[in-house]
Order: C-alpha cells, then sequence, then structure tokens
DNA sequence: CGTTGATAGTTACATTCTCAACTAATACCC
DNA sequence: GGGTATTAGTTGAGAATGTAACTATCAACG
C-alpha cells in the first residue's frame, strides 16, 4: 500500500499514537492546551522570553503562543513586564504558581512516555534514536 | 533542554517539517483536507469501502470520516451504494474523475517527498527507516 | 413478534487552528 | 524632524477538529 511506505504518513502516525498518553495528561488532568503546555515548559527552562522567542523555540505561529500567554496569565502561572527599551516586546516569566505546576505536570509526562517506551529493548532505543536524528540533522535541528 | 529529548515533542516537529510540503500539495494546490486525502489514497487502492472500512485504514475518528466522504462525493470523485443486506453501511467507491485525480496528485507527493529526502545517503534512509520500524513494531503497526 | 441493546453513519456544538487584518511602537532615511 | 516601512503582538472571521448526541437499521433474546 502506497502510505504505508510513505514517511509523512508514517511519522504523523507515529507521532499522534505516540503523543495519545501524553496528551490526555496535560489536556484533561491540566486543562492545556498544546501550545501552552509547551510555552510553560520553555518559560520553565529560560526564567523569561518573549513572544518571538517562544515562536521560534515552541515552534508555533504567533497567534498560538499569543493565546497560550493569554490564558496561562489568565491562570496565574505567568506575568509579563513590557521591555523598557522597547515597549512592543513584553517578557514572559513563570510565576511561582506556574512553576509548581510544571514541576507536578512534567514528572508525570516523563512517566507515560517511559511507560510507554517500556518493552524497548536498549537497542531498539538506541535505533530509534539515530532514525530521529537522520531526520533532525536534515531539518537543522541538531 | 527537556523538549529536545522528549519523544512525543521530538516526532510531532519532526512530521510536521516532513508534512509541510506534501500538505501544500494537497491542500493548497488540489485543496483537500488530510482526512480527504486519506480517503482518498485508500478508495484507490481498495476498489470499495464502507466508512468503518475507511476510519480502521485512514486512520481516524468516523466523523473526519463522514465529513471527508460527502466533500469527495460533492467532488463528484467518489459514489455511494447502500448495502443491499445491511442498509446501515453504504461502499464507496471512487468515479473515474475521482481515479484521475489521485493519478494526477500522487506523484506531486511522491516527487515532494523524494526532494525531501533527497540529501539523505543509503544508510541514513537505512536508519531512518529502521527507527521508524522500531516505533511501528510497538504499536503494532509492522 | 416486540422490546432492548448494539452498530453504521450523520449532525450539532464547542474548541482550536489558520490566515489576514489590525494596533502600537520602533527603525530608516531623505 | 516627518513620512514610510518594519516589527511585536493581538484580534477576528472562517475552516477544521473533537466530543457527544442523534437517526436509522440490524441483532438477540424473551
Amino acid at each position: 500500500m502506497f502510505l504505508k511506505g510513505y514517511l509523512p504518513y508514517r511519522l504523523n502516525l507515529l507521532a499522534e499514537l505516540t503523543s495519545e498518553n501524553t496528551q490526555a495528561i496535560y489536556r484533561r488532568r491540566h486543562d492545556l492546551t498544546r501550545p501552552e503546555w509547551r510555552v510553560l515548559v520553555n518559560l520553565a527552562e529560560a526564567e523569561s522570553l518573549t513572544a518571538s522567542e517562544l515562536c521560534e523555540r515552541v515552534p508555533a505561529h504567533k497567534t498560538k503562543v499569543s493565546r497560550a500567554l493569554a490564558s496561562l496569565e489568565a491562570k496565574g502561572w505567568l506575568t509579563r513586564r513590557t521591555d523598557a527599551a522597547d515597549r512592543r516586546v513584553a517578557h514572559a516569566s513563570l510565576t511561582l504558581k506556574g512553576r509548581r505546576a510544571f514541576n507536578r505536570i512534567r514528572p508525570e509526562m516523563e512517566q507515560a512516555t517511559e511507560a510507554l517506551l517500556a518493552p524497548l529493548t536498549p537497542e531498539d532505543r538506541q535505533k530509534l534514536d539515530e532514525g530521529l536524528k537522520v531526520l533532525e540533522r536534515l531539518f537543522g535541528q541538531a
């Protein structure tokens, strides 16, 4: 069958299957969209970021980032202060509440992924990683 | 950084990057959604399929398949006839017009993917394929 | 038969995404 | 400086998606 050997199809399908468990965690259990979750992760690792910087890192379109920031701000998980030198720019950083939320969610996410990959041998994991690295190099993500 | 080594993130990102070119083809150039495109492919390879069969093969939720079928039928690319024995069931099959459309789009899709992967050596491709197969076996898709 | 429960597929509603237009602030350049 | 073009970020309209409810048909069991 055509699609079965077709790279974009294979990747999309595997991405969906792999994301099912983890999505359930941030969506259902913590009421976050994927952009919100990713913004949270990036802010947790960066002290403070502007919307543009988040667009690059997430990565996502600016409208998604903008709405994710607004939603997380409404939750009280982050605050924004406008840059003194360039008043178009706002620096977002997690509040204590946001940091705690991340620290609660992160291990749940890691556990879910580890549970999913539990049946894989170290050799399998190695092969998987190498395969993905091929593409990451291709896209300059490596 | 946490996400960079995180499998669901890596897969989703690679899937998105890989799909960009090909999506542009079926979306912009041929005005098809992804479910529509996948239904088209599956019907092109199967003579005739019910909505349920398509749900399994695409794979997709029945609402997506239902809408894709309705849309492709409106385009005149497929017809449906209700099963004689079970009148809940409808068998969809491509019209000549639908078949021709698929034959037009398919090589464009293959070319786009091949262009994307052109920089990869045979060893790279081998590694990529093996990595994906690890996951496909995990999910029983192999 | 007739009631109850399952199944195939569609429809409705709420959420999310995409894309374009918009506002506000800054940079460029004569 | 004053006009024009860029840039940061937000908002709005329409498409696509997810979830649940719905219709129609069939199966099972008394």
